[in-house]
DNA sequence: TCCTAGATTGGAATTATTCTTGATATTGGA
DNA sequence: TCCAATATCAAGAATAATTCCAATCTAGGA
């Protein structure tokens, strides 16, 4: 069960940041993600929020999470070309998607290591994001 | 340039692959690929292949494409939300793309390594395919 | 040659996402 | 406090990539 990822609890709000208004809508897409980390889509956060704001829009949602990405509080996770999912560990980190269940898990690299340990990058290249995502099977053991 | 990435040659048809018909659309299509690895989108892929075959229609491309991926001679591409993009190497391969030209690399693993050198993998994980994405800038050296 | 399964086509349908527009809310300053 | 400027929200229309569908077409085997 990975509920805590890092160290912010699953009901605090965002800590203060510039330039973004915390506005209801925002905070309750913010607490949602928080409160459960399943990777879900903008139509499941859109249904999840609608509990205590049922008067919210899909295209509002949208907006929250776009702009809670733009400020670097979420993530965008894409897997294929299926529906944007979102999640609130904003650290690092890959995705496994584990075939028979659909769920996803986040992955963390071991500490340590360095991208150009094990990738041949072309010279002079700096990268700014990286997006790891692996598929497979849980064994079951 | 990376044009030649493993040692098919570029106007080479693909080795007989079980239970695939080789038909002209699908030898151009796989013929334009191998010709400029430069990971275009299936319109692109309309566009170069109909200087040949005039009257192939983009729902074919699609279907061509989608048959060749199916049968691993090609891979499927996909960066964020963008329009999905197609590659002959299909050799295990990350992609680096350049924010400024464009442009998509191909990465390839330092020989020797192993996943679970640099990834926390979930115990009994069994990887069926890895899916690497860098973005970033070449610096002007 | 004829038959059949699979392939191709063009257009319609789908679907996630973005855009547009008008209404509403919030902020900072007078 | 009140106003104006700005940001946000909602609803539905619009977009764009991709898939689906129904009607031919084609190649290869009997």
């Amino acid at each position: 069960m990975n509920l805590r990822l890092h160290d912010r609890a699953a009901n605090s709000l965002p800590e203060a940041c510039p330039g973004l208004r915390m506005t209801p809508q925002r905070q309750e897409v913010y607490r949602v993600l928080m409160g459960r980390r399943d990777h879900p889509t903008a139509n499941e956060v859109h249904s999840r929020v609608k509990k205590r704001l049922p008067n919210i829009s899909l295209a509002t949602v949208y907006n929250c999470l776009e702009t809670l990405v733009d400020h670097g509080l979420i993530r965008q996770v894409n897997f294929e070309r299926e529906s944007s999912r979102y999640c609130p560990n904003v650290k690092e980190h890959g995705h496994f998607h584990d075939a028979a269940s659909g769920a996803i898990h986040d992955i963390e690299f071991k500490p340590g290591v360095n991208l150009s340990d094990f990738l041949d990058l072309p010279p002079g290249a700096v990268i700014e994001d990286i997006e790891i995502t692996l598929r497979g099977k849980l064994a079951a053991s």
